[in-house]
DNA sequence: GCGGTCAATGCAACGGGTTGCAATTGAGAG
DNA sequence: CTCTCAATTGCAACCCGTTGCATTGACCGC
């Protein structure tokens, strides 16, 4: 811990200390291979002895780069909630780790709204070098709105399939397909998938899930539980609604659009009296690290959210440099579990 | 959406548009009430007509202010251990959306080493105008010492006894205290504490312990398991240690310091075929969403992070203006439910 | 008709780095 | 003993807003 006289601001005044002028200090704080070593070695000492560090600020302004990216995710209302969307912030370390390597700061946002111009700002006004979205929300038309200006970004979600923008996703197709092939091979028939269609991300698991079941022999059939968002609560609680239907045909398999979903359905069901997995199987998407711990332990799809947080970065960066990133998807798997 | 025809940059350009000068636009976007309301109007619209927004660098720059706050919060460095601190996430979440109605932006960092130096230059640098911490790790001597800084910043945690900065945390005496009165009440003897006494908030709920258990007439006792850290994981490992040692007296209470901690105990228990609650009963802290739904349902400390959250931005704006904060502490309860 | 006041706007000096280009210097080349 | 060249370093312009102070009219009251 440096033994500092007083707030020592600019680089004139290092510039001052060392006898030279402030281009030079500059360059030394840069280990520019222009400066003589001793003068480096000087100015570096003379600096951290005085607690020196360069203003951010001047530089992002005077470089036009300000060596940040924002990271958008849309953080639960209430905090309440926070634990069923953990998912995110599990892809939120791995994606700030990425960039920390590269050293770029990360800034957190909520988007205040979905108005591309909003975002269109943040990058105009050089807070941020690009944007990393979590999540295309329902609809993604404002994304291929924001694809259409300067703006670099790269999104965590389903492929869009016109191609407007880069993705970077679980295979949700294959996803869903593996959970639909493990029914059909369980020989059940009336399927639910629990999820918001309005997605893309849920359209597509959904999508697999019809091709994996009629892979199989037997006719399904597959309805619908349509969740406003993706909380263990919202869950339980329109599950809970869809059994106590009159005359409901109780479904002998269900898939939900993620662990979180899947939790509160198997809860539902429990109160209802069905047996799991006896009388209904219970798929989940994300394989959370509660998953395995769940009782009965969750059965899901698994996706590796430490490549996919590099691959953001990595289009990311691609983006930053001007070339138009391709969209990626990371593999998915079955865990089969007791569910 | 406004229709750009080309990338404008400076005021300047906006300036010559609206037929006024600089210090007039920065005014106008402002809303400052020195301008006239026409002029005014005029200005925002060619400005949102031509897609331009200010360089927040060159504000900054000027201003001599970020508003920006960094977080800094110790990332697990497995992806697979964010589930195991969603506590972290859940607070964050809560501080996020405070600094956000402040019109603050948010600045996610890790670590680089508990050195400081780096968070004097962070601050130094203008890149943020104060720094919160979520958790002070195991010791606090760097936080002693950054307070002797001019470094603005607050901490969630344990109450600093000698009050050396400002801190906001749960009342963790009061936590422990709770959960010895409940064993107390059961008739527990052989008390374990999960947790890393390392951590002044950990010591601090097992000093609580100790009084709510001697409140009760018999005598107890307690013992202790060191984890390294936080994660159901390794308390599970640790735990499974524990109760393989030959001739181990097996605890009839547990007191966890997390919830995840408690739940890697309670897995670890189960394993040694110890009947939860009737043989050994557990509680944890936090009350994590996860914790009503784990099975059994955990019982657990309960504190508000959404009061907590206000409070830590609260003190922070104060260390901003300069006074100093006094600590504060949020109220916790016992939350019984099946362990 | 004149000093005074108020509203609206402009001038110019910052804030603290970065960088293209020029300048200096010493060494080795011819 | 010049000449060239590389290694260092300095000059000055520039990045883009912000703000204290001056300026310009217009309007007011006497």
């Amino acid at each position: 811990m440096p033994a500092r006289k007083q707030k020592l601001t600019s680089m004139d005044d290092i510039a001052r200390l060392a006898n030279v002028s402030k281009p030079t200090v500059s360059r030394a704080l840069k280990d520019s291979p222009l400066i003589n070593p001793e003068t480096k070695k000087r100015i570096l000492s003379l600096a951290r002895q005085h607690g020196y560090s360069v203003n951010w600020n001047a530089r992002k302004l005077r470089t036009n780069r300000s060596n940040t990216v924002a990271v958008v995710m849309h953080l639960p209302p209430q905090a309440s909630e926070t634990a069923s969307a953990p998912f995110f912030f599990q892809l939120l370390n791995d994606v700030a780790r990425g960039l920390w390597i590269r050293h770029h700061d990360v800034l957190l946002c909520a988007p205040e709204s979905d108005d591309p111009y909003s975002y269109e700002s943040m990058i105009a006004s050089k807070r941020a070098d690009g944007i990393i979205f979590f999540g295309q929300g329902p609809g993604d038309e404002w994304l291929r709105s924001l694809a259409r200006t300067r703006v670099p970004f790269v999104v965590w979600g389903a492929a869009d399939e016109r191609a407007a923008y880069c993705t970077v996703g679980s295979d949700n197709f294959k996803g869903g397909m593996l959970a639909g092939k493990r029914f059909a091979a369980l020989g059940r028939s009336r399927v639910l998938f629990a999820g918001n269609r309005a997605h893309p991300e849920m359209e597509q698991r959904r999508q697999g899930l019809g091709i994996g079941l009629r892979a199989g022999d037997r006719k399904a059939e597959i309805s619908d539980l349509e969740t406003s968002d993706f909380t263990l609560e919202t869950a339980h609680r329109l599950m809970r609604g869809y059994l106590a239907r009159p005359g409901a045909a109780r479904p002998d398999a269900v898939f939900a659009g993620s662990d979180s979903v899947a939790m509160g359905v198997i809860l539902a069901l429990r109160e209802a009296g069905v047996g799991i997995p006896d009388e209904t199987s219970v798929i989940g998407y994300n394989d959370l690290p509660m998953a395995q711990y769940f009782e009965p332990p969750l059965s899901t799809i698994r996706q590796d959210t430490h490549q996919a947080g590099s691959l953001l970065v990595e289009k990311l960066f691609q983006a930053l440099e001007g070339v138009k990133p391709a969209s990626a998807t990371v593999p998915t798997h079955l865990v089969i579990r007791e569910t």
